[in-house]
DNA sequence: GGTTTTATTTTGACGGTGTCAAGATGGGGT
DNA sequence: ACCCCATCTTGACACCGTCAAAATAAAACC
């Protein structure tokens, strides 16, 4: 409506503030963690006074969720991308959606907590917003496995959200793991998902007699 | 040395303030989370002024590496009981040892936490004792996992260290998972576990023809 | 028993946090 | 030119973890 240009939005006293405090916190969280964060600072590294964020925010909580949504959001895209491969078979993509689900989680493990950590599921509430797209990722993760079970690269005797389920878990538990420095180490991980991708498939004990 | 009857240890202006203060911080993480606990209400809430535990504890973070400890001391306890039970099978014993993992995680979410989040392992590194106790811990389930595949009941195909951590992957995501009531709800976590016992013992695509 | 040493605790302070209430500011619509 | 209202700032409050130095009390020694 009021837009006069390029301008996504309202430019009143600064130029779209909300956008703006998003990136910069983008920026310090890669610096120094979630931890590290704090509104005063994201207030200062923006240059404005340590309140003007709470017109963009109800709070920080608020400001956090936004981020995950965005992790949530090239997550989805990554995950786009191996699903619409088209040089790709169905063990293919399992694979690939195995490997890559770690490596998103590893190459941004701050972004993984947001999306996926206590800091906002546990204590404050997810926003609408948030929980609507986790749930979709899920979904559409459940939606894979019926494929892929229906397509024979996974057993068909689990109902497909109880493998999903328990799947999700196992991938998840692997990143926490390995993110928090617990038990395994990052070095293996790319023969522990190959141990992973024997497990789904139920293809450990093949040999017995 | 000092002692003259039952007390523990010094017991100067307090009597073993070290001991209460944990006591009491567990209280507090059990009625308001882990958030929940700060030096000063702890400090409070015992009766001694702001600094005084530290005094017995050199930061924040060594009183809840103390506490995570006598988590592991905890949990070790309730596996020993299901391992040494002689009414108990290998098969039984696993089972059992599944369901008793998300039973002890459930219950003691915040317990489950300090073990195994990163509020310790990730930030602030956990103390010697702690990282021996939690490997001992691993190494254990290393020895269990092995013993299982030798009596039959999980696959041979797989090394121990690396199903051990496959397997204690999925455990662990679950329990994040519900506790931070993502995806997995708590009401169907009987079910889950069923599958994932299935999973772990390749029997999910036992009809196959 | 009196004195010194040592362990324990307190008081005060510093810098940091999230966030609320009230006032200043300045651009857009009329 | 005016007013309105979105935007931003200043000030304040209640917390937090933790350090330095002083105060206190128990233990050890002569």
């Amino acid at each position: 409506m009021t837009s006069t240009d390029t301008e996504p939005k309202h430019a009143y006293h600064h130029g779209d503030l909300h956008q703006c405090l998003l990136k910069a916190a983008t920026h310090i969280i890669r610096e120094a963690g979630v931890e590290g964060l704090s509104m005063r600072k994201l207030a200062d590294r923006v240059g404005v006074s340590r309140t003007a964020p709470y017109h963009h925010f109800r709070d920080k909580q608020a400001l956090l969720c936004e981020l995950a949504l965005d992790g949530f959001r090239e997550y989805s895209r990554q995950v786009d991308r191996i699903v619409a491969d088209p040089n790709l078979n169905a063990e293919q993509r399992l694979e690939q959606f195995v490997r890559h689900y770690l490596a998103f989680a590893l190459d941004n493990p701050e972004s993984y907590n947001l999306m996926f950590g206590q800091t906002i599921w546990k204590a404050g509430q997810p926003s609408e917003q948030l929980r609507t797209e986790a749930y979709a990722a899920f979904r559409h993760f459940v939606e894979l496995v019926k494929r892929w079970q229906i397509e024979g690269v996974l057993p068909m005797e689990c109902e497909s959200l109880r493998y999903a389920q328990v799947a999700w878990s196992t991938l998840h538990g692997l990143c926490r793991l390995v993110i928090d420095g617990i038990y395994v180490e990052a070095s293996s991980i790319d023969a522990i998902c190959t141990t992973v991708l024997s497990l789904f498939r139920q293809q450990l004990g093949a040999s017995s007699h």
